[in-house]
DNA sequence: AAAAAAC
């Protein structure tokens, strides 16, 4: 064995990777296959996954120059690189408009060349068919390769994962492990060593963890850093194991990594690198306290040594308030779409009572040709049971994801999903976010959520890849909270307004003196930084500073079509679901 | 009141 080692030093041959590497991880296999998922990885093949395999992992990667790539693998490179994602063509959308704000904004790129990312990230960009960065790209990348923080509002699907894997993989290639790597040595010589990632991602649902993580693996091909993720619902015992293979970036929800920090599995000491993805989300009170126990009370290194970044593609002005807990001195970046008069999704409203929300819905579907896909949002778990049964009793070819299934069902169902197994998918908030499902035609409240910001996120999963989008949310008189900010989005996008939601709309700002919103959300949740307004940056403690100190590139677009009225005095930006943009040029 | 997120 010791021989077979030292060959393997010299990577394995195709032929030893592909026996090694018998379970691609399609459909639902990711739950059950985890452990052989990540002995894909070249490092790996032939290795049962014991301790002191993890040791010669790590030995292996400790000499050396980590920003130089290591050797091919053919088969993990088919594995990575061929998926259906086609890489970003943005050929088309150099006119969307980008505002940058903050002190001494670095320069925008124009070209993944423009920056030196290194030979490692440069030949995965290649391989991931990347021609050009994307808009929040060429603004983000220069930003966090020049250590500053960020929050950025951005529509998924805008390019923003790759926006901050990109530079941040490019430095820890540039700069290696440093201290990370010796802590983890230390820690102790038989397995059960706690890992010390040097960069850690947060997302709000499992499945978009797992998305983020497969993006990651792409980006780290041919290097020495190892992804490792970890969430809940699913076996612990794996994943520790997996984590004991070396982990130097690493993607989780917040529950199970504070589980992994208790038992003592994962040190944050030298996480130089912290993303929040979906921030706004991770930074409500469902979440607020577990992200202040993973960042301020525990060993992560305070703001201004470590390096912050947040994205989402809304930010209410209480949590960008809420935010500067955890920034230093941060960049904020708007993101908005091609001129007014491309939107990609057709908003609808109609009112529909209670009592007929089910042959509604029958009627839409039987008018939705068979090959696309559609989602159909609930507010509650048992309501996605519930509509799940009758539309299968209807004889619809439909699945269910919530957050009451099991963890492989989740799976299972997004998987059967996105195929077009079931072309159907009745799901709650948990698949509102950040989820890229390509090629879903038609979203369907079938039950409007409470807050605008879940609206903006629901109808953001359609129009994407230059696709046509349709959202149809049925209306009634529960909805009444909803309705001022409604009427917002629809005047906003140019969309058709039924005139009852008008008056609805004035009829409920005499009605509620927050005018529906609540108190956590009163100050919009605009795509705009809440320090260049008056009011914001005076009680933000950011008094004095002008708009657009960054000084450059912040007035292009502004003001004009591209971002309607981005400057109104509500705060609501032009960044809503309807600014989805055909980032992949046709 | 409900969703999400650890066991």
């Amino acid at each position: 064995r010791g021989l077979h080692i030292k060959n393997a030093v010299g990577w394995n041959t195709a032929k030893d990777a592909y026996n090694n590497f018998g379970s691609n991880r399609g459909k639902s296999a990711f739950f059950n296959d985890r452990g052989n998922a990540n002995r894909g990885r070249f490092e790996h093949g032939g290795f049962g996954g014991g301790g002191g395999n993890s040791r010669w992992v790590e030995e292996s990667r400790d000499d050396g120059d980590w920003s130089k790539p290591t050797p091919r693998n053919e088969r993990l490179e088919h594995e990575l690189f061929s998926g259906s994602n086609t890489g970003i063509n943005f050929e088309r959308y150099d006119d969307i408009p980008v505002e940058a704000t903050g002190h001494n904004c670095p320069h925008h790129i124009e070209s993944f060349q423009d920056l030196d990312l290194g030979e490692i990230i440069m030949g995965n960009i290649a391989l991931s068919r990347y021609t050009r960065p994307t808009p929040v790209q060429k603004y983000a990348i220069p930003i966090i390769k020049s250590k500053r923080d960020l929050m950025a509002c951005a529509q998924t699907g805008s390019g923003k994962t790759a926006a901050f894997l990109l530079p941040i993989l490019s430095q820890i290639y540039t700069e290696g492990p440093g201290e990370a790597l010796n802590a983890a040595k230390e820690n102790g010589k038989y397995g059960r060593r706690k890992q010390f990632p040097i960069s850690l991602i947060l997302a709000p649902t499992r499945e978009l963890a797992l998305q983020i993580y497969d993006e990651a693996r792409k980006f780290s091909y041919r290097s020495k850093v190892r992804p490792c993720v970890v969430y809940g619902g699913a076996d612990i015992g794996q994943q520790i194991r997996d984590l004991e293979r070396g982990c130097h970036l690493l993607v989780a929800t917040p529950g199970r990594l504070v589980d992994m920090m208790e038992r003592g599995k994962i040190g944050l000491d030298y996480c130089n690198y912290l993303v929040l993805d979906e921030a706004d989300r991770m930074l409500d009170m469902g979440f607020e306290p577990q992200i202040r126990r993973i960042v301020e009370q525990d060993t992560m290194p305070h703001k201004g040594i470590r390096h912050t970044m947040m994205f989402s593609a809304t930010f209410p002005k209480e949590i960008q308030i809420l935010a500067r807990d955890f920034l230093e001195d941060y960049i904020f970046l708007a993101v908005g779409r091609v001129g007014s008069t491309s939107e990609n999704i057709t908003q609808k409203v109609v009112w529909v009572e209670e009592s007929d929300k089910r042959s509604f819905l029958l009627d839409l579907l039987s008018a939705t040709g068979k090959d696309s896909l559609t989602l159909v949002f609930v507010e509650t778990k048992k309501g996605a049971d519930a509509l799940e049964d009758f539309l299968y009793r209807e004889g619809y070819a439909c699945t269910s994801i919530h957050g009451d299934r099991s963890q492989r069902d989740r799976e299972e169902a997004l998987s059967q999903f996105r195929s077009g197994k079931c072309p159907i998918l009745v799901a709650t908030a948990v698949a509102a976010r950040g989820l890229d499902i390509s090629n879903v035609k038609h979203v369907i409240n079938f039950d409007l959520p409470s807050d605008i910001e879940e609206y903006v996120h629901r109808i953001g999963r359609t129009g994407r890849v230059g696709n046509l989008g349709l959202a149809t949310s049925f209306f009634n008189d529960k909805n009444g909270n909803i309705t001022k900010d409604l009427l917002d989005i629809l005047g906003e996008a140019k969309q058709e307004i039924p005139s009852w939601l008008e008056s609805l709309a004035y009829e409920h700002q005499h009605k509620s003196s927050t005018r529906g919103r609540s108190k956590r959300f009163a100050g919009g949740f605009g795509a705009r930084d809440y320090r260049q307004t008056a009011a914001g940056g005076n009680a933000g403690g950011f008094a004095g500073r002008g708009r657009n100190q960054g000084g450059h590139g912040g007035a292009r677009g502004f003001g004009g079509g591209g971002f309607g009225n981005f400057y109104t005095s509500d705060g609501y930006g032009g960044n809503y679901s309807h600014s989805q943009v055909d980032w992949w040029g046709n």
